[in-house]
DNA sequence: GCGAATGTTTACCACTTGGTAAGTGAAACG
DNA sequence: CGTTTCACTTACCAAGTGGTAAACATTCGC
């Protein structure tokens, strides 16, 4: 399916350079996303793009350079999507609620950017380093964000690097495992996505807020 | 790496078919669960087990023969492992207690086979179908249980499906996420694994046991 | 306007992929 | 004992893999 017929290309040279690694990253990443790095050859990158595969090494010296390539921008994209959310107002439930809103969101128009995360926890090695790197100042946001709740007392006390592994393989299993889902009887439809949202935000509300803090607040 | 060196074949043909082919299945669980289908080949399969790739074609016609079988290898041992959890002794929160703790010792001594599940779900079609297919009885069995406990009321009513899916996205996350925990400063070690367990059982009984029905029970 | 840098293509290459065809040695069977 | 069946190997093959070399076209600096 090649999405792009060749444009009349236009802009300065360097202009036009950044927009073909720019579409080349975007395909890569959905590719590799949904189908796996291994899944996917070069020359199915380049017919997706309607470019030869020498097209790509030309700017990348290797599929694996490509990779380390898709790995940042992937990164970039999530730290945008999600880094937002913690900066919005409001406080303790409220702000944990808007961020599963948002991974919601990315895991329903977005499913080949936390597929293609998943995918390079696979792979490990350098890939995972790197993108563990990467993301790393968001992470330390988001703990010190939990840390600072738990202090204050509107968040149960606990680890927080694992209450944050608890809530993002939650919310991401409940958004993308749609085999799993499907073979407990729920079909992804929009309705029952809202639906699974709502529920989730339930069991993440329970799980999470404290107990004292909770009889303050509605749950929603 | 040849783990098996040509040992003098024991016993009658048919017994020594079966031999062959259980010892197939078994490196190709191994090897699918944790490269992924594309990224093993037939070639890798064969030289693992120190024979041809011919012999894996003489037992099934094809590659995708071969994943047709590990996939119902692998419901098959997931059953196994899981199924005698709902069948045990005690009730609420204990035997979703014992599930976990199951599900964290597969977790450790067989990442393979959750990871060759979350592989199917990637590859989708035919795939998922069948492993859907395989494990039905299993997820009617443990969504009839999730039902009566709420009826019974020592478990927050919600919809059982999506509890299932909850709970078993949760703890295969926290159990398999290696990478991700990695990301947030837990390194994966024994003791950081009981650790683990202990928090994310407190954060499942926090977020499943109905309040009523805690108040009569210590959470550990 | 011209040579040089740049982005892309055509033409290859060595190697791996899943899969086929034919042969082989040993066990099963009469 | 002979032969037939079975489990497996050796010998291939066409298609696809990541990657290289060189030719080619466009745009840039001058």
């Amino acid at each position: 399916m090649a999405l792009a017929v060749s444009s009349p290309p236009k802009g300065s040279r360097a202009a036009r350079t950044r927009a073909t690694e720019d579409r080349i990253l975007t395909v890569a990443l959905e590719s590799f996303g949904m189908k796996g790095f291994d899944s996917v050859s070069l020359d199915d990158l380049a017919a997706d793009l309607g470019i030869t595969k020498q097209a790509i090494l030309y700017h990348w010296s290797s599929k694996r350079a490509l990779l380390d390539a898709v790995i940042d921008r992937a990164a970039l994209e999530l730290i945008i999507e999600f880094d937002g959310a913690l900066s919005e107002e409001g406080s303790g439930w409220s702000r944990v609620e808007s961020v599963v809103r948002r991974i919601f969101r990315v895991a329903m128009r977005r499913p080949e950017l936390l597929g293609f995360i998943r995918e390079i926890s696979r792979i490990g090695g350098d890939a995972s380093l790197r993108v563990t790197a990467d993301l790393d100042p968001f992470v330390s946001r988001a703990t010190a964000y939990f840390q600072r709740e738990m202090d204050e007392g509107r968040i149960r006390r606990c680890d927080p690097g694992l209450l944050l592994v608890s809530a993002y393989s939650t919310v991401l299993g409940a958004a993308t495992e749609v085999e799993v889902l499907r073979a407990v009887g729920i079909e992804p439809t929009l309705r029952s996505t809202v639906v699974r949202r709502r529920e989730l935000l339930a069991f993440l509300y329970a799980a999470m807020v404290a107990p004292e803090y909770a009889r303050t607040q509605a749950p929603r």
